[in-house]
DNA sequence: CTGTTACGCTACGACTTAGTAGCGAAATTC
DNA sequence: GAATTTCGCTACTAAGTCGTAGCGTAACAG
């Protein structure tokens, strides 16, 4: 049922879902789901929790080497029409409902956590520079794919993640 | 009419347009506004033509203080509740619908212009490697922002803008 | 002044959705 | 095996939306 809800949100988008196309994809009754979800957030929320992929979190020893293998990681995630449709359906929503901007809250913390853990790392062996702003340290990895997966994801696999990272090592790095 | 659009996009999201809605909103009969605009694609890219303001094309003749200049009058585009809101709905609604990816890539295009312009000129006067993608070189100045106004808008005042230059031309010139 | 065009208004019919009620069947619990 | 909980099904109301038709009126062009 909740499977049916992710579909369905797939095909038609989040706004457009409706108790009756869940009730029509599921065979669930639609007294059933008003039971167990009273409002169509609570059925949204539910859905898609743990919908989106966790991107790996490599320990190589090396900062450059975990960058690497994190964005080969992440590379077909954001390539994934599902995700980034979810991922901007749920961006959408979020502007103008509180409980969404919860999901999209816990939805980006989850991705940037891999991220946390390669620098705290790589911080305690001294390979970055310590007066480092985190969350934008995150923003910087993340950021060519995020930006190219709005603009052109067909051009997805085309960036090169080694020379992507030895630029941001640059401005990083000691 | 295309006001009362725009501003009923805004409160209550692209998708949940309504021509009832326009009606109410502008005082315009219904049937007048089936007469202009047949389908409700034709009435949203007809009221978010030329809605998003296009950011300054700055010509000091250093590629430095151009790009300067251009992220201090991108900085409260990115930020403003609604160019954010209507581009979350836009993009969200492209993933889904042709002609609505047809009204986000002319949005995208006409912010690309400034930018692609100030390589431009940079490039005729030696400040740029010759082997450069543009495109990505776009998405290198702007992706900051993009991504900073997605995750956590109300930090794009901290961007310090002269510095995030200076690491960029790190990057873009011999 | 007259013909034409555009607009406003009301009123539809068909459809979809939200949300609830009532009842019988099935599964689960003890 | 009996009791309780959960589920499926049908039906229903109320509301909103789409898209159109018919008719009267205002604006405008020649």
């Amino acid at each position: 049922m909740l499977k049916a809800t992710t579909e369905a949100i797939l095909e038609l988008g989040l706004h457009a879902l409706t108790f009756d196309e869940v009730t029509r994809r599921s065979g669930v009754a639609k007294t059933t789901i008003y039971r167990h979800f009273p409002t169509k957030n609570a059925l949204i929320v539910a859905a898609l929790d743990g919908v989106t992929p966790v991107p790996i979190t490599p320990d190589t020893g090396s900062l450059r080497q975990d960058l690497i293998e994190f964005l080969e990681s992440v590379r077909p995630i954001f390539a994934d029409p599902t995700v980034r449709k979810i991922m901007a359906d749920v961006q959408s929503a979020a502007l103008r409902d509180k409980e969404l901007r919860t999901l999209q809250t816990k939805m980006l913390a989850g991705r940037a956590g891999p991220t946390l853990t390669i620098y705290e790392r790589a911080r305690e062996r001294g390979e970055l520079r310590d007066e480092i702003d985190y969350l934008t340290a995150v923003e910087i990895i993340e950021g060519p794919f995020i930006v190219r997966s709005l603009a052109r994801p067909q051009a997805l696999k085309d960036v090169d993640i080694e020379e992507l990272v030895d630029r941001i090592l640059v401005q990083l790095t000691p």
